[in-house]
DNA sequence: CAATGTTATGCAATCGTATTCATCAATGAA
DNA sequence: TTCATTGATGAATACGATTGCATAACATTG
């Protein structure tokens, strides 16, 4: 509206210097007289410059932006973000800001065709790629950012057959807490609630180690009690209900997210059936909401903030050209009302 | 890693015509010869081209990019992000990416300085604003945005002294909807909890539709029923323990938030006071956690989806140069158990 | 004083694309 | 045949910054 916005060209002329020594003078590049650099920056003021980032980004390659997708096996368009890892993008988007960082986000369907579509040389430095799913079927996806030159980090298990590195929590073990937990609760009869194998490992690795803490107790895993099931609130819904249909006896779940453990509690309650007196519930991922449900439920944590965190950094640390190496970060256990009473 | 990306350059060569054509095929120009343009177009894709986003931006002026500001009088240090927005984060992004916009989030707190480190020429096209807060407090960057010839629209009720559009809910008429409901469930003595006056008009117009509701059918007022808190959790526990401990009888509440209302839930149950026997409650935005509390919430909705669809499309409009106008959504009233019982 | 180094600055090339203007061949009309 | 007309293409330039290299002034050294 008032007109173009001030390039450095302006500043140059209304300095009475070369527009090679704005530029210098704007990021206090010590081949400028400091009186020279001072008289540009106070211009650049009077005259509200700021700097063209599409140009800057053009001459260096370099955007200062990281690309955060969320996908979802659901597909893009019913998507309701799955709120942890919506709390993992204010966590990421505060790294990313201190690093003077802009995040891009974008949320992803299981469709082939992102890469050409959205991830173009000179729109983001390095991408986040963030979601439960079957990481083996976006192994093309991967090669094609590889082949791009593009910098990725992936949110989830290190996968030896999948390329880049990885920020994950031991999910093994976070299952394994959930597990022996509720054996220390003195229950006996616990059923698994969610993914198993097919489709996330991520999730797969949560019930292997709900098996391995039962084992090594000498418990033996029902087959029965190992639901399989999506952890949407309606298939988690369902299965309870044919759980509680089958007349099979248990005194606990351990569900493979906080959604479908909420989602078991709302159908055992809602069945008559009192949390944690006669069934007790574990979760996991510490949601927020895991504090508001009555009662609170238990569950493990993954720290969000160190994630965000560690995945920022290494993804600066590759795009630098350093070394980085993958991380598995310690989940742990937090009890509430859901699991003792 | 495996070379530069190619350029358009390289396309023409390998076609055998000049840059330009190049260009034009890529964009479906049809100033070229479509033998021409499926041959360019098949060269590109075998070398696996795409174009690169920065030089584009810096040639047309457009970076197919919008802003998302969240801002937070809290400070974007401690920030949980507002669940509410966040779930506006996701409609706003698919629909921004149906007209093939990417979206910048950035958190803000209330500092002052982030136009200029922010809002840089070439970053984006134009910025949608979130947040509860004293919308005055930000005219100052408002008009900044204004100078810099930056397209903006806001998330909230339209403010005469503030400059730019507005999308928003009818916060008055939200409040008189829960008011009402509460009257007909024959609740009298009903306490409002929440921001009135200073802070968020947006809070405040909610209060108001509250106190007309009351005025209009005839109850009286009662000031000391009215809370003046902030909408956290913590603030909100402790006000409903003050208002508990001052011995006033009171037999439902209006809370100015979800957040506000599922905390006040929880402060009343705790001290043994049954929800929705003893005290109804009504909270406002129905977050998706609104129905996994116990009792399940009954609230004042918000269409999220509507919401980002209008926020994206008005402020396309905007950068297109129509003329585009302030909308005021209609708020629905869903009622849950928390106020029927 | 000549030779050399240091410091601050300017010139010009470059990044990869879109677009204006000129060009040239082919076409149709006169 | 000749001249305007149309259609397809290319040459050149602009977008706004960064940066290698040249240069000029000035200080230092033997």
């Amino acid at each position: 509206m008032a007109g173009q916005n001030p390039t450095s060209w302006d500043i140059a002329a209304a300095a009475g210097v070369s527009q090679a020594t704005v530029s210098r003078a704007l990021r206090d590049s010590p081949l400028v007289r400091e009186e020279t650099r001072e008289r540009v920056q106070q211009i650049a003021r009077e005259l509200n410059y700021s700097v063209n980032r599409s140009a800057v980004s053009l001459r260096t390659r370099h955007t200062r932006i990281i690309g955060l997708f969320l996908f979802d096996e659901n597909g893009r368009r019913q998507f309701e973000p799955n709120p942890f890892f919506l709390t993992m993008l204010g966590s990421i988007t505060l790294s990313a800001a201190d690093l003077g960082y802009d995040v891009l986000v974008n949320f992803q369907g299981s469709d082939d065709e992102w890469l050409n579509d959205v991830v173009h040389p000179g729109r983001m430095d390095g991408v986040i790629l963030l979601g439960y799913g079957d990481y083996l079927k976006s192994e093309p996806k991967l090669r094609a950012l590889t082949e791009a030159g593009i910098q990725f980090i992936l949110w989830g298990p290190k996968i030896p057959e999948l390329r880049g590195h990885t920020i994950g929590c031991d999910n093994v073990k976070g299952g394994e807490l959930a597990a022996h937990h509720l054996l220390e609760c003195g229950r006996k009869r616990i059923a698994f609630l969610g993914n198993t194998s097919k489709g996330s490992p991520e999730l797969a690795a949560r019930n292997q180690g709900f098996k391995n803490a039962l084992t090594r107790a000498g418990v033996a895993i029902d087959p029965e009690l190992c639901i399989e099931t999506d952890y949407d609130e309606t298939k988690v819904t369902e299965a309870v209900r044919r759980l509680l249909a089958s007349g099979k006896s248990f005194d606990a779940i351990f569900a493979v997210t906080d959604i479908a453990a909420i989602a078991a509690m709302r159908a055992l309650q809602s069945a008559g059936i009192k949390v944690p007196e006669q069934v007790a519930i574990v979760g996991f991922d510490d949601l927020p909401i895991a504090e508001y449900v009555t009662p609170r439920l238990t569950t493990v944590r993954q720290d969000v903030r160190e994630a965000g965190h560690l995945l920022v950094h290494s993804l600066m640390g590759m795009i630098n050209g350093e070394a980085v190496a993958s991380v598995v970060m310690e989940p742990q256990l937090v009890v509430r009302e859901s699991s003792v009473g």
